[in-house]
DNA sequence: TCTGGGGTCCTAGGACCC
DNA sequence: TCTGGGGTCCTAGGACCC
C-alpha cells in the first residue's frame, strides 16, 4: 500500500486508490429473484415475507426470495417434499404467473433501453448491454444509476455485473448478488481480479454445465482461474469452439458479442405435464388438440408458418429410457399455420404413438421449419384450392383478434374438450395484474 | 401420488456429389 | 498392389442456458 503524497500539501486521509478509468464495458444486468419481485411488486404484503414461486403444474420451486433462500430452501425442490416446511416457516407461496413476468421483463428492458439502443434481452430477466463511460460519468457510476433507475421506475431490483466480456460480467453480476453491492466489476487490470476468479468454481462458469464440470476438474481444472490459464488449442480439440472462446473471455478478450437484433426463432413449442393424465385415446385427444391450439396461437404471433410438426409423449416411467418417450414428426405437405390443419395431423400422429393403457405423464407439440408467413411456396401436394387457404388465413386472423380481446380462450376448437380433466394445477395463482382488465390494480383513497 | 418449460448451439457420422 | 480430396446436406445426440 502506498501513500502518495507531494512534500508541498499536507498528507491527505488514505484513500483507496481510484480505479483504472474503462472507456467501456458490457454490463449484465441481473433481476434479482425475478419471479418472487414481480409478485411483491402488485402484492406488498410479500414483502419481508419468506416467498417461493412454483414452476408449472406446481411441481418445483423455480423462484426464491432472499428471505426463503435463507431458509435453504433449495431451488428445484418439488413442491409435495417441501410443503410442509414452507408452512412451518409460513412462507408464502405463488404458482407461476408468465403473463405478469413477461410484462415485468419488458419493462426492464425499455427502460434500460433509457441508457443504451446496445441491448441484448438475454432471458427473461437478464440484459446484456453495451455502456461507454462519459466525461462526466465512470462506468462505475454509471452501473450504479442504471441499478436505481430499473429500481425506481418498475420496482424490480437488479444487480450489474460490469467487465470487459459477457463471460466475465456474468461473474462480476454473481460477485455483485453475493456481496450486496448490487454493482461489480471484473477488468482484467483490477487487482482482485486473479483472486476472483481463483474464488469462482468452474461449474458456475457460463457455458460450463453440470456434465462438464466433473471433466475439468479431473483434468486439473478446477475454478475459472485455471480454464483462463488453459492452452486455447487444447481446448478447442478437447471441447469444441465454444469453450475455446469462453478461455478467451476469461481473458479480457470479447468473442461472444451483444446480439442487438435476435434472429428469428427456429422452433416454437407448446409441452406441459398433465394435471390429471389423460386416460382414453379421445382425452389425450382434447388435450392434442389444445396444446395444437396454444403452439399456433405463438406461431402466428410471430407471423410464421411451420413446415414440420413434432408429437411426443412422456410416460410415468422413473429412468429417461427409450421407452418412456414416443414421437412422431411430420412433414406437411405445404407450411401452414391453421390450427385446425395441423391438429388434423397431430391426431393422425396421436393414432400411432398412443398405446392404450398407459399412464402418460407428459405431451408436447414442436413446430420446426418455421418460415415467414408472407411468401410460402406453392406445393404441387397442396390440395386445399387457393380460395380456401385465403378463407382459412381469415378465420385464423378473426380467431386471433376475438381471443386477444376477449380473453385467451374464448374460441376454441371443439376438439379440444370442454371438460379438459388434464389440464394443469395452479393452486397459487397470482391474478394477472397486468393483462387482464379486471385483474387491474384499484388504489382507493 | 407428486420433480417445469422452452429454447440454442455444436459435433460426429453418413450419404452423396464432383 | 493399390483405395484422393474436398465439399454439402442432413440427422441424432449431447451439451448448455434461463
Amino acid at each position: 500500500m502506498s501513500f502518495k503524497t507531494s512534500p508541498a500539501e499536507p498528507a491527505e486521509p488514505h484513500r483507496p486508490e481510484p480505479r483504472r478509468a474503462e472507456a467501456s464495458a458490457v454490463a449484465l444486468v441481473d433481476c434479482d429473484n425475478f419471479y418472487c419481485s414481480c409478485e411483491r411488486v402488485f402484492d406488498p404484503k410479500l414483502r419481508r415475507r419468506p416467498l417461493v414461486v412454483l414452476s408449472n403444474n406446481d411441481g418445483c420451486v423455480i423462484s426464491r426470495s432472499a428471505e426463503a433462500k435463507a431458509l435453504d430452501i433449495p431451488m428445484g425442490a418439488p413442491f409435495f417434499k417441501i410443503r410442509r416446511d414452507l408452512e412451518k416457516n409460513g412462507v408464502a407461496i405463488r404458482s407461476s404467473n408468465y403473463a405478469l413476468y413477461g410484462d415485468m421483463s419488458r419493462r426492464v428492458q425499455e427502460t434500460l433501453a433509457t441508457f443504451t439502443p446496445d441491448l441484448e434481452a438475454y432471458s427473461i430477466d437478464e440484459c446484456f448491454i453495451g455502456l461507454t463511460a462519459s466525461a462526466v460519468e465512470s462506468i462505475d457510476e454509471l452501473g450504479e444509476r442504471i441499478r436505481q433507475r430499473v429500481g425506481q421506475w418498475t420496482g424490480i431490483p437488479v444487480s450489474v455485473g460490469l467487465a470487459p466480456t459477457k463471460s466475465l460480467a456474468k461473474i462480476a453480476t454473481h460477485q455483485a448478488k453475493r456481496s450486496g453491492s448490487g454493482v461489480a466489476r471484473l477488468f482484467v487490470e483490477d487487482t482482485d481480479y486473479e483472486a476472483v476468479l481463483r474464488d469462482t468454481p468452474i461449474r458456475k462458469v457460463w457455458g460450463v454445465g453440470h456434465r462438464l464440470a466433473p471433466k475439468f476438474e479431473s483434468v486439473g481444472i478446477p475454478t475459472a482461474w485455471h480454464l483462463r490459464g488453459a492452452d486455447e488449442a487444447w481446448v478447442q480439440k478437447q471441447w469444441g469452439v465454444t469453450l475455446a472462446r469462453l478461455v478467451r473471455e476469461l481473458r479480457g478478450v470479447p468473442s461472444f458479442a451483444i446480439e442487438t437484433n435476435p434472429p428469428p426463432k427456429k422452433a416454437v413449442a407448446f409441452t406441459r405435464s398433465f394435471g390429471v393424465p389423460p386416460e382414453s385415446l379421445e382425452e389425450m385427444s382434447e388435450a392434442v388438440s389444445a396444446y395444437v391450439s396454444k403452439a399456433l396461437r405463438k406461431l402466428r404471433k410471430q407471423r410464421r408458418k411451420a413446415g414440420v410438426l413434432s408429437l411426443y409423449l412422456r410416460t410415468f416411467d422413473k429412468e429417461r429410457t427409450a421407452h418412456s418417450f414416443a414421437s412422431r414428426t411430420i412433414e406437411l405437405p405445404v407450411a401452414t399455420d391453421w390450427t385446425h390443419e395441423i391438429a388434423r395431423h397431430a391426431l393422425a400422429a396421436l393414432e400411432e404413438i398412443y398405446r392404450p393403457g398407459v399412464r402418460y405423464k407428459k405431451a408436447g407439440v414442436i413446430l420446426h421449419d418455421l418460415r415467414p408467413t408472407t411468401g410460402v411456396q406453392q406445393s404441387i401436394f397442396d390440395d386445399e384450392a387457393p380460395a380456401r387457404r385465403l378463407k382459412g388465413e381469415r378465420l385464423m386472423q378473426a380467431v386471433d383478434i376475438i381471443n386477444q380481446r376477449h380473453g385467451a380462450e374464448i374460441i376454441q376448437t371443439a376438439s379440444e374438450g370442454l371438460e379438459q380433466r388434464w389440464q394443469l394445477r395452479c393452486a397459487h395463482r397470482s391474478p394477472k395484474y397486468t393483462s387482464r382488465w379486471t385483474d387491474v390494480l384499484v388504489v382507493r383513497c
